[in-house]
DNA sequence: CAGTGAGCGAGCTTCCGCTTGACTT
């Protein structure tokens, strides 16, 4: 056994710091916290200056034994987890716990992990900064406080098993409230105009934009008959050389937010993929907020640069990080050899390597040179001129290999030249075109800009920001799906020769994919905490006590008292606003009176969702319910469609004998005759379908279930092929398997078949199984209903 | 992807940050 036992906080990490240190040191890891609060208790000590009452969680019992087993072995205790609050609160519940004693324990830190570092931290070590652990206590124990007192508030008040916290409300509140901006965005119509025209003796054509935007129809085509007789004459010409200079290497919000741009990935994809690169000893660190590199990186991709671009393409710069409450106690993310130009591994574990490689290079290379020429064109009986812009590439610099991705719509650098003009020469329109737009409504977020305006906003930490969106989608609170465009007519008017011609052309506007949207649910929490609890939502909130924090970790502030103060004025709220009595419950809007029946309806969130109400709970008849469909919302629903919602279900009549009735379900409209159930296709309506149809989606169902099975054996009778929506399948003990392709599934005989799920079984096994982990996380997000999906949880 | 289909008076639910692992009834 060595003497030294070094703990860091990842396993990778403790791997390859193993190999820098050699014999004299065992390296083991502590895989983050240790101890913490009870997860289900609130285990804050209020009455004894908010003291935290820790506890070992079940499965880090054995971890914990085996450090303990390895501390008593070694004479020193070198405590080895990150340079921040969260790390130094990690070191001192290891002291804490592991039983260590001052003399033969030492504090060491790096922000790197080279071998420089590490030999360079053995020589400097400290004592765990006890001011820096207090930091940590009081971040935790606020956030603890936040969550545990809020959440019980919404769920007395709105609905059970909701949670509010600091991080989460405000990502919850950046969705609604872009979600009002937009409700509330009222579009302007603007023309644009654009003329092709040409020089004259030329044959090349320039494109060129009218300075300004006119407002009105009758405008552009005054405009446009201007032009009829109009004389064009190049104004002045500018030439401006242009530096653009590249981004810096990739932290983890800039890496979430370039792979969905680029790649198309999610953020817990991202992370999931960067975490395999980093557990294979292919980069660095995947959850910084650094944009350092180390000198021994700066050294090899410079060294990379020279020898394959050229000296003129390198440029080694330091980088520093502007975003709040940056704690840098990693690199940036980086390959780890940078020579390593294409990596072994899955697909996209290729793409996202790539692309970290392509981003660390360039940001080490020269700034790219253009230059931007800026034509003026006037128009000899109107006062608006004509421009032309063209940019020539005089070096490329570090556009050579990457190029940054913006959010706006793909928007392509049209990098184009000009010919030859000088001032007073003459220009040709051969058309002018004025064409209708409208001012756009503000972007619905993704998860990856949700990411960076959290970052901006210095909430949430590098590990948290995958978890968050997670969570916020698994409340209920948010979903992400597309929100259906709405139609709008446009027109176009040309003047090509002498005619102005009219066009009427019409385009789908307002349609996004992947976006997050609000739900009822979220709406109403998000307004419910607005209303009683401006401070924890405000955006400001996390940096003030930020700034109180800081204090506690310079000594100047103790942490309790911290606390205390924000506890003194937090707690009160919560007693006030759970002790209201309101009239109406939280978000219910009253839509107006039945007119068959008088009672009042109102829509409002209920246990399972929102739902319409028709009656009052005070009446002799119990009121009815029933739930809003998947594209309604309580915001917006009008009286009328409410009401069609008691309609279901509808009892359509008999057919052999049985009831067919119609109702709308989880999965949207189904027809349902003796127990068994068809779904109704989007192109027939549950309210309109007749009998007839009804009966012939039935007769449908059944012809399809008696094709469904296409072989079943004897010795196997878990073992069959069916005829699936996307063709034949296999289906294996709940697993499903391809057929390959050239093979008639009614020929198989068993002992293929049992091939095909041997083969593949064994190829795809860990894809499959991360394929399953990956639904069983997302779907409780999908579905609208928790107590259900619970059910069928525990079930499966 | 390979098939699902309710209830509105049981219970329990919840935070943020560190880090990876993964029973077979």
């Amino acid at each position: 056994m060595p003497d030294n036992l070094v703990i860091v906080e990842s396993p990778a990490k403790a791997k390859t710091i193993q190999k820098f240190l050699g014999n004299d040191y065992k390296v083991m890891s502590s895989y983050g916290h240790i101890r913490d609060l009870h997860k289900k208790d609130f285990s804050i000590d209020i009455d004894n200056g908010f003291e935290p009452i820790y506890e070992i969680p079940s499965d880090k019992k054995a971890l914990v034994a085996d450090l303990k087993k390895a501390a008593k072995q070694a004479k020193t205790v070198w405590l080895a987890s990150d340079e921040d609050r969260e790390g130094e609160a990690i070191s001192w519940h290891l002291y804490e716990v592991l039983g260590l004693k001052p003399e033969n324990t030492k504090r060491i830190v790096f922000h790197e992990i080279t071998k420089p570092a590490i030999v360079e931290a053995i020589k400097h070590p400290r004592a765990i900064d006890i001011n820096l652990v207090n930091a940590q206590q009081a971040r935790r124990v606020l956030d603890r406080i936040v969550g545990f007192e809020l959440s019980p508030v919404l769920w007395k008040k709105i609905k059970p098993a909701l949670s509010a916290g600091r991080v989460q409300s405000v990502a919850v509140r950046l969705i609604a409230e872009r979600e009002k901006e937009i409700r509330n965005f009222k579009s302007e119509p603007y023309y644009r105009v654009t003329s092709t025209m040409q020089p004259e003796g030329s044959q090349a054509s320039v494109a060129a934009e009218l300075n300004t935007r006119l407002k009105t129809h009758d405008q552009a085509v005054a405009f446009l008959e201007a032009c009829r007789t109009a004389r064009f004459t190049v104004g002045a010409v500018t030439v401006k050389p242009v530096k653009k200079s590249p981004a810096p290497p990739f932290t983890t919000s800039t890496l979430q937010q370039e792979a969905a741009r680029k790649l198309g990935f999610s953020v817990s994809q991202t992370m999931r993929v960067a975490q395999s690169l980093y557990e294979s000893g292919l980069i660095t660190y995947m959850r910084t907020d650094s944009l350092n590199l180390s000198n021994l990186a700066l050294g090899a991709i410079g060294n990379e640069i020279e020898t394959t671009l050229g000296k003129q393409y390198l440029k080694i710069r330091k980088y520093h990080t502007t975003s709040k409450g940056a704690q840098e106690a990693h690199e940036a993310i980086r390959p780890t050899a940078i020579a390593h130009r294409d990596i072994e591994g899955t697909a996209q574990e290729k793409k996202l390597y790539n692309l970290i490689w392509k981003r660390t290079i360039a940001s080490q290379m020269a700034d790219a040179e253009l230059e931007r020429t800026t034509v003026d064109i006037a128009v000899s009986n109107r006062p608006e001129h004509f421009t032309a812009t063209g940019e020539v590439i005089n070096f490329d610099g570090f556009l050579k290999v990457y190029i940054e991705s913006t959010d706006a719509d793909a928007t392509p650098a049209d990098m184009h030249t000009l010919p030859p003009m000088t001032t007073g020469k003459g220009m040709m329109a051969r058309d002018v075109t004025a064409t209708q737009r409208f001012t756009q409504q503000p972007a619905r977020y993704t998860e990856a800009s949700l990411v960076r305006t959290l970052e901006e906003l210095g909430i949430g930490r590098p590990s948290t920001y995958a978890p968050t969106i997670s969570t916020i989608q698994a409340r209920g609170y948010v979903e992400k799906g597309e929100s259906k465009g709405t139609k709008r007519d446009y027109e176009v008017m040309m003047l090509a020769g002498d005619k102005i011609e009219t066009k009427r052309k019409s385009e789908l506007t307002g349609a996004e994919k992947g976006k997050l949207l609000p739900t009822d649910v979220g709406m109403v929490v998000n307004d419910f905490l607005m209303q009683y609890f401006p401070s924890i939502l405000d955006y400001n909130f996390t940096a003030k006590v930020e700034n109180e924090f800081d204090e506690i970790a310079e000594g100047k502030e103790v942490w309790n008292n911290e606390i205390g103060k924000f506890y003194k004025k937090f707690h009160p709220d919560i007693e006030k606003v759970s002790a209201l009595r309101l009239e109406h419950k939280v978000g219910e809007r009253v839509l107006g009176n039945d007119p068959k029946t008088g009672k009042p309806v109102s829509v409002k969130i209920g246990r399972f969702g929102p739902v319409v109400q028709l009656g009052s709970k005070d009446d002799d008849e119990k009121p009815q319910f029933a739930s809003l469909q998947k594209d309604q919302s309580i915001e917006t629903i009008t009286l009328a469609d409410a009401l069609k919602l008691f309609e279901m279900p509808r009892n359509l009549g008999k057919f052999e004998d049985a009831d067919v009735t119609v109702a709308i379900g989880r999965f949207g409209p189904y027809v349902k005759h003796n127990g068994k159930f068809v779904s109704i296709p989007k192109t027939m309506s549950p309210q309109s379908i007749t009998l007839d149809e009804a009966c012939q989606l039935i007769v449908d169902k059944r012809e399809s279930e008696a094709k469904k099975v296409i072989a079943t054996f004897a010795e196997e009778p878990e073992l069959q092929v069916l005829n699936g929506r996307y063709g034949p399948y296999i289906s294996y003990k709940k697993q499903n398997f391809k057929i390959p392709k050239g093979k008639d599934a009614a020929q198989l005989t068993l002992a293929d078949v049992r091939a095909i799920v041997a083969d593949e079984s064994n190829a795809t096994k860990s894809s499959a199984r991360r394929a399953a982990r990956a639904a069983a996380t997302k779907k409780p997000a999908a579905t609208k209903q928790p107590a259900t999906r619970k059910k069928k949880a525990a079930k499966a």
